[in-house]
DNA sequence: GAGTGGTCTAGACCACCCA
DNA sequence: GGGTGGTCTAGACCACTCC
């Protein structure tokens, strides 16, 4: 099939993490032991278990070894309003202890004001031409002592009043998405370079007009969204 | 800040990319050139480069270069009930051309029956000691020629009737959730190793049992899904 | 044929952990 | 101090593209 030593490799390793041969918290072989094992160069073996790393199967520390992913405690953010005892009655698989692991308040990492980036601009249906300004507040959002999410929000400066409250929404559009983190959200929210975060756009509408934009920012190891859809 | 080569040799290839230093479709310097310019080997300017790829920012074909990634035409999946012509109306951000891109039907890869996988199992809320089979069904959803998802549905097997469709789903939940790829993902989906994608778990329910799980992967450059929320 | 991206090898260094 | 993960170097090979 695939050709890629790597490939090969990190496909075994998957298999047998998955099979059970190497427990939860259980240690792989090491790198020398892999080496040898598959006649390949040290890179190689690298570039097998940064695949897995990538897929939050395994977790490596110097001088520890790699050792199998315990599955972070998951948060699920419910991002509408959902009966929180309805979905504890039929659906627990939903929440998991979710009074333990709820996000603390945000906490201010600064505050600026600069052109709208283009595409908040788009969400905030500012005219192009025009450049507007929008005040950027960035925050973290912590559960214990770990960052879970970076939030940045743009909200447009209104003409007379300098620092108005945007006006109440009600309701919101979510844009949901998937990239890798840039190495600086990568160091804040403790992922390794390359795991995936999820990047949820949200608008804040009041009636027909949008008044602010948050882009949220979260480790996908640690946050999973939990949506309501009818029908 | 950091003193590792690659992370600051990605950190000012993106700022000249985000610049319009290089434009879309451009083409950044070559390898020799990088590596003479910054005076590091081969490997190091592309772990640099493999940043900017994860992050969707670059693309390479050997023979031609690194080139900065034309942004593929994103689908929005509105996930929830939509008035399409209200999203138009109002907010033209949300849809992009939405009927050119409308996904096609899902051509079927496979059929197969095993037992429910321990996550499955959960969601479906099936008895974990009972082992119960389920019907698994793969399928690929194509926009155009390119594979945009791959949809594995689960569905159990009814005491009596064997093939017997779920019952109607009167609601969903979906659970989002973001990841590196398989090898075989990867492939599949036409995006690089590391390129994240998009996992929602879509659980059917008809009141309160839930009778169908769909595992929806789908590329994060190519999809980006919609919710409407209400509060 | 020359240049390019991508991968592999062999060897080295460092920070870190544990005995 | 020995083993470990992570990174970097220098050199090589291959498939690919363009001239």
């Amino acid at each position: 099939m695939h050709m890629r030593p790597w490939v090969e490799i990190a496909d075994e390793l998957r298999e047998r993490i998955q099979r059970g041969d190497y427990p939860i918290g259980g240690r792989l072989p090491s790198g020398s032991d892999l080496m040898q094992q598959y006649g390949v160069a040290r890179q190689t073996v690298q570039n097998a278990v940064d695949q897995l790393r990538a897929e939050g199967l395994v977790r490596g520390v110097a001088g520890r070894g790699w050792h199998v992913a315990e599955p972070r405690p998951v948060i699920r953010l419910a991002r509408n309003q959902l009966d929180l005892a309805e979905l504890t009655a039929g659906r627990a698989a939903f929440v998991s202890d979710a009074a333990a692991r709820t996000p603390t308040a945000p906490a201010s990492m600064g505050v600026r004001r600069e052109p709208a980036p283009p595409a908040v601009a788009t969400f905030l249906q500012l005219s192009v031409e025009a450049a507007h300004e929008v005040v950027v507040r960035e925050h973290a959002v912590y559960a214990g002592n770990d960052v879970v999410q970076l939030v940045t929000s743009y909200q447009p400066v209104s003409e007379g009043d300098e620092d108005a409250p945007p006006a109440p929404a009600t309701h919101h559009t979510e844009v949901v998405a998937a990239r890798a983190p840039r190495p600086r959200e990568a160091d804040l929210l403790q992922v390794s370079y390359g795991f995936p975060v999820i990047q949820v756009t949200r608008v804040a509408f009041a009636g027909n007009q949008p008044v602010l934009v948050e882009v949220e920012v979260m480790s996908s190891d640690r946050v999973q969204l939990v949506y309501q859809v009818e029908g």
